[in-house]
RNA sequence: UGACACCCGCUCGU
DNA sequence: ACGAGCGGGTGTCA
């Protein structure tokens, strides 16, 4: 997680730190008095992220280190599934995601997404999965393409549960999804800035960028920070199975827009 | 067969005409001159094609007739053997070619190619076929694969007789390989025109294709023209067979490549 | 220009 | 059921 520049270019270069408490001091005070003065932080209602904080790249992500060799399942009992977390961090959890784009730029794309969360105790892999709305979190009328799936993926996977509640404060999300990853971490500063304009125009699928970061800065005021990791295509077959059986799906794609909450 | 379009590009557009003789006449004269000064026209040497003039799809391919309705067999004195010829035109001859590689894409693959061209006059068909060998064409060191295997089989069935000596003034080449068939007849326009570039990259097998360019220009000057014809693969049984026994055949595949002329 | 996806099609195979 | 060999395209950004 990192702070947006602006808050903190206040701070006077002059008074550089390393003692971690001073430079947490600098960082977040101004961050919590930038907090929304409205509720709309509470509960879990579809929000539009404002760049108060924006979500980092996954630090271990490396060159062939896998997800499944980095992190190992862990019975979690109050859920009675396995979660993947890091065995020096077990509140750290893993979940992968990816979209599917049958035909997509043709005449009649179907789009479809899904995210693996965690295994079965017989060790079946656990996830869910939809068709693409046709409509965004606001309202927009929006086409079915890939990149809206793949950015639909990570929004249901982040709505998909009350996180923190689980105990988890790190939540990683891995995708192959290169505009996903550098989107939420690198561009996404740059277009607050100036307006969600690209060198082409406009920034598309604006209204799913900002509620993925909505969902970020949901998480963050309870503790809870959100990580991305890049990974090869080879190492996201199950959620890509997944989004890809949902985008073939035969029942038409929803109009309105639909949260999918687990269970508990 | 048609014709570069930088080379009728000169071509006034007020000039347009429906008279067959002028557009000829617009359309050679200018082919004629860029024909290459030395004489790797003449002769059967290999050569690598300049985009001179490209396969055409064969017109009468149409949804569902089958080329042994459309082609009928026609005993040829000199040869002894019997082509497949169209009724209507008995200097339009059908040739079947197809490419095989057991364990393509496996640890040692092995292709191989066929062609049938004929039948002998108690009604066998008349095929000929070979392992493809370990370098291409202008000794560039080669792998076994699919699509190496059916372009091979198709300049081995254009090299195999000087075809415009038996009075034939159109080879169809009928094959089960859109990849054979679009490159040829389509891909291999902005190929040339773009340096032989794919969106991926340089385009593969670069040396098979210019090969099969080059005959069809060698044909071409001699008043001959090649069409392709993509047809399912239930139609090409015979070659398929032969090139799968071909790719089967215990001895080791050639080093160099080799062409085989047919006996006369 | 580059990158990562998402596909469509045909073949070749295990 | 799985994979590779090949091409065409769009979705998106820097």
């Amino acid at each position: 997680m990192s702070f947006v520049p602006g808050l903190t270019a206040g701070q006077p270069s002059g008074t550089a730190t390393t003692d971690p408490i001073v430079r947490w001091v600098h960082e977040f005070i101004p961050l919590l008095s930038a907090l929304p003065r409205d509720d709309s932080l509470r509960g879990n209602k579809l929000r539009r992220g404002v760049g108060l904080v924006f979500p980092t790249k996954f630090a271990l992500a490396n060159t062939s280190i896998s997800p499944s060799r980095l992190f190992s399942g862990r019975w979690v009992p109050c859920t009675n599934v396995v979660r993947y977390t890091l065995p020096t961090d077990t509140t750290t959890v893993l979940i992968h995601t990816d979209g599917a784009c049958l035909g997509n730029g043709q005449a009649n794309p179907r789009a479809g997404w899904a995210f693996w969360h965690a295994s079965s105790s017989t060790g079946d892999p656990l996830t869910a999965d939809g068709r693409l709305e046709r409509k965004g979190p606001f309202g927009d009328d929006s086409l079915q393409t890939n990149n809206r799936a793949e950015l639909r993926a990570v929004i249901a996977a982040l709505r998909y549960r009350n996180w923190p509640g689980e105990g988890i404060r790190t939540l990683v999300i891995a995708t192959d999804s290169a505009y996903v990853v550098e989107g939420a971490t690198t561009w996404a500063r740059g277009w607050i800035q100036n307006g969600w304009m690209t060198q082409a125009g406009p920034v598309l699928n604006r209204d799913l960028w900002e509620t993925l970061l909505g969902e970020v800065e949901r998480f963050f005021v309870r503790g809870m920070t959100i990580k991305f990791w890049r990974i090869p295509r080879a190492w996201n077959a199950v959620a890509d199975a997944a989004a890809k059986a949902a985008a073939q799906r035969d029942d038409d794609a929803l109009e309105e827009w639909a949260d999918k909450f687990g269970f508990m």
